[in-house]
RNA sequence: GGCGCGAUAGCAAAAUGGUUAUGCACCGGCCUGCAAAGCCGUAUACCCCGGUUCGAUUCCGGGUCGCGCCUCCA
């Protein structure tokens, strides 16, 4: 039985999904006005693993990740970079899509826009304002009013008394309240706008979730994920608006990952990578020099929900921890095997899996796994951890090719092969060599051994011949 | 100020009321011409103070430190 700590209840439950066999899920997605940083991939690798691990669990999963395509900051870059919102936005769309296919992150089954979606919003805000959540103010922007609704602050465990004797409630003339969030934003003079029953304007950022969740998943879903983040206000608001509206359970499970961090130079203490921080790393910038599937492992290798300090020298534990696994694969053949999931290693990772994702739980089982093949050489147990190992959607590359460096297209951002030699060089340079040792001089065989070492190649003999990998 | 989370060996990171986590790094051995890879083995932990218990890293209380949210943020 699968357990997920849910955020609403704050402890792990098992999870019952609404349909029997089907799963229902939407994760809060980009803003698209820049590249995505690794905390962002975190996200995205996070719940695709999780979508993952439903699907092979037998559940038919719709999984729906948004994009925001319309906010201050979009209009605010557009207008820096002399370019309209449309291109803008499409370009980082598609920057996302490349980061996202590189570490190995399967396409949510829908991507809504909320551009798309603002017809909706308004006939959500209509319903807000009509049962008496929202109102409109002289200003032109909707409000929706916080305490009108019983259950806010449930899922952030904050209490209205407790916000309002927060330190930053900023206080705007039109809210009645310093809580109430914007549901509707008037238009000012030469921002895009939509017709709307209290005049142009666009939507405030929380409405477009509420709406695009209800479109594609109905009144009341199963999970809705994302980053702590966004826990609150964004997740509390989505409920309020929903809940409100609908009169029904918005989601059973609200899941949100932790956040990557990353060293503050000054103080040397970790914080969190955000962009308002500045201090964040873009996914092109780490795939500039690892693997993207290093980067997968790195982030698969901790629990989703513990908070994970970026490094470069983690990044290099990571690579030298896949290496192994891959290493396996490459001295011990795969067997194409289904799942057996009685057997013991599979069992294992699967209780690991079910255990709210415990995801380093479930890679400790593929290194004892990997030993157990490379001992006894079985095709079968290869096969195994391969086919474990796809679940979370890791080893899926060829190993040799992983091995060698050689997936440079697929893999990472570094331009092609960085090697100064090519395969060929060093396949002359190996044949060189076993000439020397046939010879028994061993001075030249070690020479040429290290002139590679030196060109970032090492050397294996095995008995079926001298392999290479890259350092 | 309010609310919440965390503290595990050199580094990273899980589980667990008593029995090897796992990976990287390290040390010894096997293998090898020597290496590499692999295998075998040793070593290094559970923030502090109390409490519960036959027994606590694990449960409870207090403390210290760190992190996050309360404002846009994955």
């Amino acid at each position: 039985m699968l357990k997920i700590y849910n955020s609403l209840a704050r402890e792990k439950q098992d999870f019952i999904p609404i349909i029997a066999g089907k799963v229902n899920m939407y994760v809060c997605g980009m803003t698209v006005y820049d590249y995505c940083h690794l905390g962002h991939a975190r996200v995205m690798v996070v719940f695709d693993m999780v979508s993952r691990w439903l699907r092979a669990s037998g559940y038919e999963v719709t999984y729906v990740r948004n994009i925001t395509d319309i906010d201050d900051k979009i209009i605010k870059r557009a207008l820096e970079n002399q370019e309209t919102i449309g291109t803008l936005t499409q370009r980082f769309i598609d920057a996302m899509n490349e980061d996202a296919a590189k570490l190995g992150v399967i396409r949510p089954n829908l991507e809504p826009r909320a551009t798309e979606f603002v017809e909706g919003m308004v006939h959500m805000i209509s319903t807000l304002v009509s049962k008496g959540f929202a109102y409109a103010a002289d200003n032109g922007d909707v409000y929706y009013s916080v305490k009108s609704f019983d259950g806010y602050g449930k899922l952030s465990g904050k209490s209205l008394e407790d916000l309002r004797a927060g330190e930053r409630v900023d206080i705007d003339l039109h809210k009645r309240d310093p809580l109430d969030f914007v549901l509707w934003k008037a238009a000012k003079p030469d921002e895009p706008s939509w017709d709307s029953p209290w005049g142009k304007g666009r939507p405030g950022w929380h409405i477009e979730c509420s709406v695009m969740g209800e479109h594609h998943l109905g009144n009341h879903f199963d999970i809705h994920g994302g980053g702590q983040d966004l826990q609150f206000p964004h997740h509390e608001n989505e409920i309020a608006q929903s809940e409100a509206a609908h009169g029904c359970t918005y989601v059973n499970y609200w899941m949100h990952n932790g956040f990557i961090r990353v060293i503050n130079e000054k103080d040397g203490q970790d914080e969190k990578m955000s962009k308002s921080l500045g201090n964040f790393f873009t996914i092109r910038d780490v795939l500039r020099k690892y693997e993207a599937e290093v980067v997968r492992f790195f982030i698969l290798r901790a629990q989703y929900r513990s908070p994970l300090n970026y490094s470069e020298h983690h990044l290099d534990d990571a690579k030298q921890a896949l290496t192994r696994l891959y290493t396996t694969l490459k001295n011990v053949p795969p067997a194409a095997v289904a799942i057996d999931w009685s057997a013991p290693y599979a069992a294992r990772f699967k209780a690991a899996m079910e255990d709210d994702f415990n995801t380093p739980e479930a890679l400790a089982v593929l290194f004892d796994l990997a030993n157990e093949a490379n001992k006894t050489k079985s095709p079968e147990l290869a096969g195994q951890l391969k086919a474990l190992a796809a679940i979370v959607g890791l080893l899926e590359h060829d190993a040799t090719g992983f091995l060698q460096g050689r997936l440079a297209d697929e893999m990472s951002d570094a331009n092609a092969d960085t090697h100064a030699l090519s395969p060929a060089d060093i396949e002359t340079l190996i044949q060189a060599r076993l000439t020397a040792k046939q010879t028994k001089n061993y001075a030249e065989a070690d020479r040429i051994r290290k002139e590679l070492l030196e060109n970032g190649i090492i050397l294996e003999d095995t008995p079926q011949g001298t392999t290479w990998r890259s350092a």
